[in-house]
DNA sequence: CTGAAAGCGCTAACAG
DNA sequence: CTGTTAGCGCTTTCAG
């Protein structure tokens, strides 16, 4: 590999004098400017990032730190991330908590480690000293989908009170009056915003929230299947559930087809977010979606923002909270009778 | 962050003592060992990663890249990467190609630029030229899912051939002798092989096969959909479909629905690799599926081997050929009739 | 406008 | 066993 020193070698001048000249031409002579783009493109020149790193003490990594890989928006996410990031001359580099707080601190020590420029983190673990760890930081942090009010720093997500209140409103409209909820994991800040915005369309429409039909699927499929069951085989058992992820939809779905309901016709079921693959699911699910790519892309930008911000005032905290989209399909109906 | 130095001065040795100390206790005296351990604990020292990578020429990053996000197996391939690379103290950085060739040597030359220890690379684009850039490639590589043969350099993946015969023998054996095949991209190492196997299952049978009713499916739902449409509709429509992948099995059903057809009755439809959410497909497909997280570590082993290599001889190319999984669904019945 | 020199943090001979 | 020295490739004052 050509390195600056070759191109100097060349054009017959210092090597600093290569360093300004590519940086800015208007900063030599043209001459002089014209013999080192020769040089430059004669021995194939391109500076090392690794040199230019240690020197700037930051690369042009972005880190994307992220709960789990199995998540449906995942690959949406990544692509968007990877693009802009592209086109800014940033390398991406992923990794995964697994909900794992040791985990995540040490992959975040060896994101900082290498200096990257910037994290893009979906921070399911807001415990105590873990948050103190991340305010901490010195490196640019972006959050997504998961918000920590204590964090100092960008957001980008959606409107998640929103996004259940449009679903269980749909329902309401239908006639339900039995509608459960199956909430995410206890403790995360999207899992209480949904849940917040189910319970207040409820009593917005006069009706109190049941908490017996208020269950706990961790955001996971398999549980939901379990919770599900137990809802289904009540005596009172609701005409309608919203699941708070796709995951927890899926997990339903399959307990009503196993218990031979039939949804929508027994049980209505609304999710939040849809799966690649929703077109061939029976019945085709009656979703709010996240704006995945927009908000991939509006993290990256914050991101870089911060990384190339050159001020010397800290860039205030900003967020930006899209509206999910409603996209009705068939897994809705009227209660029965 | 603390530097050498600073554990240099504070345990009264020079820096290279403490290079040496840090990296082979062995090579200092037991005392001298004790004062720099500790004063490397006490400034909280670790080394600078990006200082290591300029003076060794190469980083501790891994590059992935592939063609889409969108694949039904990503997330899983990822995450099985990334945990093997951890474990070995690589982070892994992940591109996206679209399958453009042009896009895919701009990231290549992005990750040698970085100094990457080594690519895993799904080559979509074997291309001449192109080939050639891979092959004279300095960093070390490993090719998972498209074969290259051309390139000498290790390679991970299914026995595509054994895949499809094992469909296709399960569908002749329940009494099919139409059946159709939705062939990935043309020009693809796997989408040749897997129609290979398809052919020389049925020839096998005393079946010659119907070039009608091998159609290419882009490895694109869409495309699938498409092709399905013209498929059933023609007066001497198949009995049943083997699509190469499962994204083309999803269109394949959707176009069956669409129509009115029903799987398995009207049509038997099986295919190469099973989706995340494959319980809640009805009816649930009848599958190959590949070992992608055995795929993916033994990929990373092989990178970390040439990482690690230090012998004078270069290490011969290996190849690791996985029998998918035959995993029997709802979606193959008998013909009608 | 150009060049010399220092240094980012680390490693690896090579002396002592 | 330990320290000195010389870079890895680049950027950035600071003189000339």
């Amino acid at each position: 590999m050509a390195t600056i020193r070759d191109v100097a070698k060349m054009a017959k001048v210092s090597i600093s004098t290569v360093s300004v000249a590519l940086r800015d031409g208007s900063q030599v002579t043209p001459e002089t400017l014209r013999r080192i783009t020769e040089a430059a493109e004669a021995v194939g020149y391109s500076p090392n990032p690794v040199a230019q790193s240690l020197k700037a003490g930051r690369s042009r990594l972005i880190g994307v730190v992220i709960g789990s890989m199995q998540n449906p928006w995942f690959g949406d996410l990544m692509a968007a991330i990877e693009e802009t990031a592209l086109e800014h001359h940033h390398l991406v580099t992923l990794s995964e908590t697994k909900t794992d707080p040791l985990r995540e601190r040490a992959i975040i020590d060896a994101l900082t480690g290498q200096r990257v420029g910037g994290i893009i983190i979906s921070p399911h673990l807001p415990a105590g000293d873990h948050l103190q760890f991340l305010a901490t930081l010195k490196t640019p942090l972006v959050a997504i989908d998961h918000k920590i009010e204590a964090l100092n720093t960008d957001f980008v997500g959606i409107d998640n009170e929103l996004a259940t209140a449009m679903l269980t409103q749909h329902l309401l409209r239908l006639g339900h009056r039995r509608i459960a909820h199956i909430a995410g994991t206890a403790g995360l800040w999207t899992s209480g915003q949904r849940e917040k915005g189910f319970r207040a369309t409820l009593l917005a429409s006069g009706i109190e929230p049941d908490d017996a039909l208020i269950v706990d699927g961790q955001y996971s499929g398999d549980v939901a299947y379990d919770q599900t069951m137990r809802l289904l085989t009540r005596p009172d058992r609701p005409t309608a559930i919203v699941a708070a992820n796709s995951l927890m939809a899926l997990g339903a779905l399959q307990a009503i087809n196993d218990l031979r309901f039939n949804c929508p016709d027994d049980i209505s079921l609304a999710t939040i977010d849809s799966v690649p693959w929703a077109s061939v699911i029976c019945p085709q699910l009656t979703v709010v979606v996240q704006p995945i790519a927009e908000i991939a892309q509006a993290a990256t930008m914050f991101l870089l923002d911060r990384i190339h911000h050159r001020g010397s005032e800290p860039i205030k905290p900003r967020e930006k909270i899209f509206v999910p989209k409603f996209i009705a399909g068939r897994s809705c109906a009227p209660p029965r009778g």
